[in-house]
DNA sequence: CAAAGAAATTAGCCACAACTAACATTACTG
DNA sequence: CAGTAATGTTAGTTGTGGCTAATTTCTTTG
């Protein structure tokens, strides 16, 4: 018995099966469980069909479920989640490094291909992007062997006025959204100081710190802006 | 009615449909018609999955088809066997020439790609690419509107000893005979010339022609080397 | 705390695409 | 040219993964 490789030969998960343990990872992954309307809504489904499949997954031992509660992974469900999501992330990077997509684009064409390349394929994409640690979007890259970065970011929403922030992650894959973000230079990386916030959920106003230039930013989006603190 | 484009909107055809598209298209390639034994073994698939698939696949239009004797592309049913044809052709010439892949080794990558990538993505590689007009293997391209070049090649193995060719295409999948093929310098665009050729189904000599290194060939690899003639 | 509403589940159905077993047709050969 | 071998088709089954309709359970609130 060879340590920890190999403990099913390659049971092969499906498509299907490979996106519902997505999803379940996205729903849970702050603690809570996933429901089956989350889940859902998130795959564009009926509800019984998550609940049959839900059933199903807990048999094959990737999910733990209490009826009428809702759903986590198991350690195994886990694990394929996190290839799964570490081939979407690598992909999305590959794709808009070289292959001339934009990071509005990405997400749908990553999403299809994910389910068909094979471990090698991902891993020569990645040596050859120099095995990066975050996607387009800023999202961390699981390892190969299902580690990820997990760091506390806060919303632009909700980051102190004054604060001096580095923008971490753009958490949204709404094209749309996307492009207003790029076009404004709201993208990973940048700096920013919170120069203001009006009351009553109002719109939150920053200084772009290389350039210095203001920008507003309504709530809804300045939800999905991730931030990390203490960037001086 | 707009011309020639959109006649239906968007069928989407299954992966398992575009497979045996391709494998009638390659089966009926040089004028005959494609059995259901054949497609069969091609697809490793029983007899009778591939007879009522084959009856789906006339009500849908793709395939023209007689009882007990065999099946043949429609236009649009060729058309679709091109395109998947030239995406896979060019997944495979990408990922030799981007991201690493032995040409022994490509095909079974992109027999799983070429159902998961986008139109877009094929078109940005092709364009990655140069627009090229053949495959690692010597294949050609089929262009993105469906036509495809159709060269009269002869096998080495029945090349007439002492003339000059060039090795245009090499017509196996199997990664051993690759191996083989491309450790003795037999690929695409070699020139050669045909030094000997053993009666009763014997061996064929070559001598390749910028070194001038004679290199036996068995019948059976000498069938899968097409060669083009008269290049002095 | 009972009843309405929301969410989850069960029951029963369908399409796709494979399979085996049984039968039909075509092709080959003594 | 009859009979067997090879090939093709039909019939019937299976598994996956959707769906709607009906029922159950949980939650919320008058």
């Amino acid at each position: 018995m060879t340590a920890k490789r190999a403990r099913q030969p390659k049971p092969v998960l499906s498509r299907s099966v490979e996106d519902y343990l997505k999803a379940v990872y996205h729903l849970s992954r702050h603690g809570g469980v996933a429901t089956t309307k989350d889940v859902a809504v998130r795959l564009a489904l009926a509800a019984p069909s998550v609940s049959t499949m839900l059933k199903r997954l807990t048999t094959m031992g990737l999910v733990k479920r209490v009826p009428y509660q809702g759903a986590q992974l198991t350690r195994e469900g886990r694990h394929a989640a996190l290839k799964m999501i570490r081939r979407h992330r690598i992909l999305e990077l590959y794709l808009t490094r070289h292959l001339g997509f934009d990071w509005d684009t990405v997400h749908a064409e990553a999403e299809r291909l994910e389910h068909a390349a094979s471990d090698l394929v991902i891993e020569r994409m990645a040596a050859t992007l120099g095995n990066p640690q975050y996607d387009p979007h800023g999202d961390p890259i699981p390892t190969a062997d299902g580690d990820i970065e997990d760091t506390e970011l806060v919303p632009l929403a909700t980051a102190p006025v004054g604060a001096d922030l580095e923008l971490r992650q753009v958490d949204t894959q709404d094209p749309a959204r996307l492009r207003f973000f790029a076009g404004h230079g709201l993208v990973p990386g940048l700096q920013l100081t919170v120069a203001d916030r009006q009351p009553f959920g109002g719109p939150t106003t920053v200084l772009l710190r290389p350039t210095g230039a203001r920008q507003v930013v309504g709530t809804e989006l300045a939800q999905v802006l991730l931030c990390r603190t203490g960037t001086a």
